[in-house]
DNA sequence: AAATATTAAAACATCAGATGTTTTAATATT
DNA sequence: AATATTAAAACATCTGATGTTTTAATATTT
């Protein structure tokens, strides 16, 4: 026939109710906070039963479009959605996907330098401030731990935040997430924390003097540091690699 | 106290299943393809009702997880994420945060550029003949219409693939869909077209050259161009600005 | 009068069981 | 051998009952 016809997918009650609410808020016909009708008068309102249209609302609620509070002044809400939405879903493809840590790298060697490069542009003395103390908490913690991660995942959207491109934040903060998984399984020891305090220092001096060029290098040199330090970790479960990501060896 | 406690959502009996059975999947029990229990035999094995079962379904399905046929030997199929699904909830997504399009465009500078500079290295002769042909195909659509939309997509996809890169990809990708959904709305005129063909036919000239260098540059200035392009044109109902993107100018 | 306790109602959460629809494998028919 | 029929498995939908949460209104106590 020379073209393909789009495959069909048997129409489901639930579906087609939750395609209809979905196009109605992209529509702009529902905004954030509106309340939907209650399960019953909505689905009398459909002519379908309250579990069909529970299922609808279960589908939204897995969109994050709707949020859904049980009790007197309850109901479905029409909800923004947030960015902890799509990083779940992203976990989710990624885990089939599993991309190499050489990936994971590689954007970042692409996106972060120029994003410090804008930064040494627009930067603050209140950022500045941020940041500094950002570096001084991380080296104040005594073992590393978790409370590191969140320290680092700070410090790295913080200065996205500063370019206000929302697309380079959900990226950025999105990786970041990824790789801090992978580092939390991995042992960081006392020297690998130095060394990601060194270079942040390192951007931040940079960024002081507004300097794009220098900053853009302190960040390259900073993400294959890190590489480097997480390949060269490890712990006795998991091998972090270039490709593959991580292993376990464990034989169980 | 000093810290704050996490927000608890009361647990319902559905989001406690789909949570069981997503983990099941990330941490490798169940596999691509794996069929889980039918309905009844699966709430008989919770101690739970069908309905509660089905939403647990209808939300890892909402996920991307799930896969339900109908039928004889039908039943609820793990399946890989696929990318229509985040394409999807980052759409869900943008829709509110609804970026411009110059954060569109910065970070496409950021990252194709830095693209075809490896395609310069990696590219084969079969990669440059699918690239002349997707161009000629281009030349030789009548009067564009959407196909061109598929063409460009593809043209740039191709670019990513040959990286091997996954995340690149899926942001080029995703970045690449959000735009084409704009342009649909804009009346792209047989001039922006030709230009759209030139920028391609550079950045082909210098991959055949394996120049890393001239690619790159050809690439940033494609993509500059068709953001002047779509700041330029306009219809009647949509305009595109930097910032805000695309305001419905019509009085209804 | 103010603080506290009780109560009622709205809305979601769950359950149980009946009925319909789809799909496929097995069987029967041509 | 090809086609048509049938049976069964599994999902899809419906109905209606009961439980739980939450809040607003009311009653009670101090």
């Amino acid at each position: 026939m020379g073209f393909k016809f789009e495959t069909v997918k048997a129409s489901r009650i639930s579906e087609n109710i939750a395609e209809q609410i979905r196009e109605a808020i992209l529509d702009g016909k529902l905004k954030i906070g509106d309340q939907l009708p209650s399960e019953k008068d909505f689905a009398n309102h459909f002519g379908v039963s309250k579990s069909s249209l529970r299922e609808a609302y279960r589908v939204l609620e897995a969109y994050g479009l709707l949020e859904i509070r049980q009790g007197m002044s309850g109901g479905a809400f029409i909800k923004q959605v947030d960015i902890t939405t799509i990083k779940d879903s992203l976990v989710n493809y990624f885990f089939f996907q599993n991309p190499g840590l050489r990936e994971y790298t590689e954007i970042r060697t692409f996106i972060e330098p120029q994003v410090v490069r804008i930064c040494a542009e627009k930067i603050t003395a209140e950022d500045i401030e941020y940041l500094e103390n950002n570096i001084l908490a991380m080296e104040q913690e005594p073992d590393g731990k978790n409370f590191i991660s969140d320290l680092d995942i700070a410090f790295h959207k913080k200065l996205v935040d500063i370019t206000e491109n929302k697309i380079i934040s959900l990226v950025v903060e999105t990786i970041q997430t990824a790789l801090i998984n992978i580092k939390r399984m991995v042992h960081t020891d006392e020297q690998f924390l130095k060394m990601v305090c060194e270079g942040h220092k390192k951007i931040v001096a940079a960024l002081k003097e507004h300097d794009p060029e220098k900053a853009s290098k302190a960040m390259l040199k900073h993400i294959n540091e890190v590489e480097k330090g997480m390949l060269a970790s490890k712990n006795g479960s998991m091998i972090i690699t270039e490709k593959g990501l991580l292993k376990k060896s464990r034989k169980s």
